[in-house]
DNA sequence: AAAAACTATGTGCTGAAGTATATCGAAACA
DNA sequence: TGTTTCGATATACTTCAGCACATAGTTTTT
């Protein structure tokens, strides 16, 4: 594997793990509402696997998130609308696949 | 996979088209660039292939875009974040995976 | 009109994603 | 203390992303 975004798939799993624990939901559940095997969705969020852009739609759908893509720059405006007006659904963790140090870069 | 994501997959990959056309950027270009070979890029872009995560994350960095997770219901707000102060980046397009038809769902 | 640059497409191959199924150990709980 | 429930892991198999490379088709430029 030893892919070089290793840490930033985690980012972005990490955002699915919590939105389904976030939801109540175990990962069986989780599983049957997307139709992604269990044994799956654990490697997924474990980091494990470099998931394909169809599975992580799938799940994303099902935990009500969507996936988009913007420009760096807008990142930090757009964490704190995210942070700021919808705190109860996005829970504490912010809504990026950045890293801190990623933040400051231009 | 016959998967039901290809329209949405296809909103995402779309991001990557215009953003590389954006920086005036060729396929080429933006292989030499993020390792991604032309060949594959041209599949991307045309939706003909479901692709990882990783690769899709390399060809965000390098047109200085990040992949972000968000409530659905924050979508909107983001966009208009988006739109409004960084519209030069983001073009006219808007950032999200969403259709049309799913921006007044819920 | 010819040349040059760009995008699309074909082929063949390898490795990893994804599926199904079963099970194990650990929490949660009755 | 059993006994469900949950997440992690193993095995075996199929499918397809991703690569290299070549080349065809298209648009742009001179």
């Amino acid at each position: 594997m030893m892919y070089p975004n290793k840490y930033k798939i985690e980012h972005i799993t990490d955002r699915i793990k919590d939105a389904r624990k976030k939801k109540g939901l175990s990962q069986r559940e989780l599983s049957e509402r997307s139709g992604v095997p269990q044994s799956h969705i654990s490697r997924i969020e474990n980091g494990a696997v470099d998931l394909r852009l169809s599975s992580l739609i799938e799940l994303a759908r099902t935990l009500d998130m969507e996936l988009l893509m913007v420009p760096r720059k807008a990142v930090p405006a757009v964490q704190s609308v995210v942070d700021g007006r919808f705190r109860s659904e996005s829970e504490s963790g912010t809504a990026w696949a950045l890293d801190q140090d990623e933040k400051n870069r231009d």
